[in-house]
DNA sequence: TCGTTGAATATGTATGAACATATAGACATA
DNA sequence: TATGTCTATATGTTCATACATATTCAACGA
């Protein structure tokens, strides 16, 4: 078998290996052609199938598993393409994970809010130095993938920082800042820690309450100017990046 | 249809509903029965494809997603169960640590083990490229604080890297493996998510079972000589950075 | 121009059938 | 007693087939 003149894969029908294992590592090895990782779509269900020598339901049972894994996104009507925005691959580097989301699936809302209103008010108080009465600006974003939202992210901006609402919030917060206030933004802290979903998380992230919870928390801060803003992420609906079993 | 006079469930053939998802829900609901939580084998398929006049194919594509999500256990020849630990069954035969270093707080053990034994056989042979008969090295730590035990570590070493059990665990591992192999390792490859700690896990972090838990992978490589080691983290008793409410 | 219709296409759902194979237990044998 | 064999059972694999449904896009018509 052959697609564009690739590797040729083959099936061996007497083989002690099930045929939906060979056309799983066969897929495996097909869609590490940069072709397929830029999105172009699989060879169909009825054509593999035919091409192979074997029928429909065993390609599927193949492709389940891949499925499942969220390595490929089957789509009815048009096909199936490999996840473009691979959880697993985009983790591979979590520090410019938010740089490679491009604009898609970026939803965002900020407003002026008293401190007193927020959640962890208190460590917000001590952090910026202000005071209970003192106005803030909350920035929520929520960044998804085609299996649904991933990331969302609460932001608390320090007063000093006045909002224009032209901010570019599909780059990482401490470039927007830089660039928007000259400043010498670096992230000066960060915790990461697992939490359970509350109320609120489980609807944001579509997940169920109690779902576990990737919590990561960043300050970014100026050293001349001051605290600028926290940043507090929560990640559900990651897949195991090795499925354990 | 019943089970043992239990909670009678149906299957609506009319609905918008595929069946497939219909029997999933079914299942879920079932095997929060105790009787099935404590491993009692379910309705096989046929007996229950034929009780909700299916075919035993979409028994089968439920079935599949449980499976998939480790939830259920299917055995040849034997039967369905509820599956028992999440993270790995294999845990259950870990003894304990036999090794303990002098650095306060680690303690380690290692030895050789087939790859088809450990956890994640599957990706740890296609990230290693080996055979499923070909050893690694398995190397357990445990590092903990005044508090208790903080942070699980599981390691896997290509079959390259020959240990010759003078390392020194204590540091990180790509530190060790530059110094005693010479090699120019990194850190390639680096995924985070949140899970929830099973029975074994929880033992070992001396927490309590559902308690979130911050999984990590690392794959430490040398551009030159290859992959060289998997290590998964488990990380549990962390502070919320922010005390959320 | 804009909206509708309909065909082509690819995946989604579901069935029924057949044979393979691992497991446990009953039974027979050395 | 220990070992080997057979058998019933349940899952594993694979096939052929049929129809449902979402998507795209081109052709059509007001």
């Amino acid at each position: 078998m052959s697609f564009e003149g690739m590797k040729v894969f083959n099936i061996d029908h007497g083989s002690a290996i099930p045929l939906h294992l060979q056309v799983e590592d066969l897929l495996r090895e097909l869609i590490k052609n940069p072709e397929y990782q830029e999105g172009k779509l699989l060879p169909n269900e009825v054509a593999l199938a035919k091409q192979l020598g074997i029928s429909r339901n065993t390609v599927r049972q193949a492709t389940n598993k891949l499925v499942f894994e969220r390595l490929l996104v089957r789509k009815k009507g048009v096909g199936t393409t490999v996840a473009k925005d691979n959880i697993t691959t985009k983790l591979d580097k979590w520090s410019s994970f938010t740089h490679e989301m491009g604009e898609k699936g970026v939803t965002f809302r900020n407003y002026e809010i008293e401190v007193a209103q927020v959640e962890a008010d208190e460590e917000i108080r001590r952090l910026f130095n202000i005071t209970r009465k003192s106005k803030v600006v909350k920035l929520e974003r929520l960044r998804g993938l085609d299996t649904g939202p991933v990331v969302y992210f609460i932001s608390y901006f320090h007063p000093r920082v006045g909002l224009t609402g032209k901010e570019d919030f599909t780059q990482p917060l401490y470039d927007m800042l830089e660039r928007t206030y000259h400043t010498v933004a670096s992230v000066s802290k960060e915790g990461i820690s697992a939490i359970l979903a509350d109320k609120e998380l489980s609807k944001k992230l579509e997940i169920a309450v109690g779902d576990p919870v990737l919590f990561r928390k960043r300050v970014v801060c100026d050293p001349g100017a001051g605290l600028l803003s926290i940043t507090l992420a929560f990640t559900g609906q990651i897949n195991l990046p090795i499925p354990l079993r």
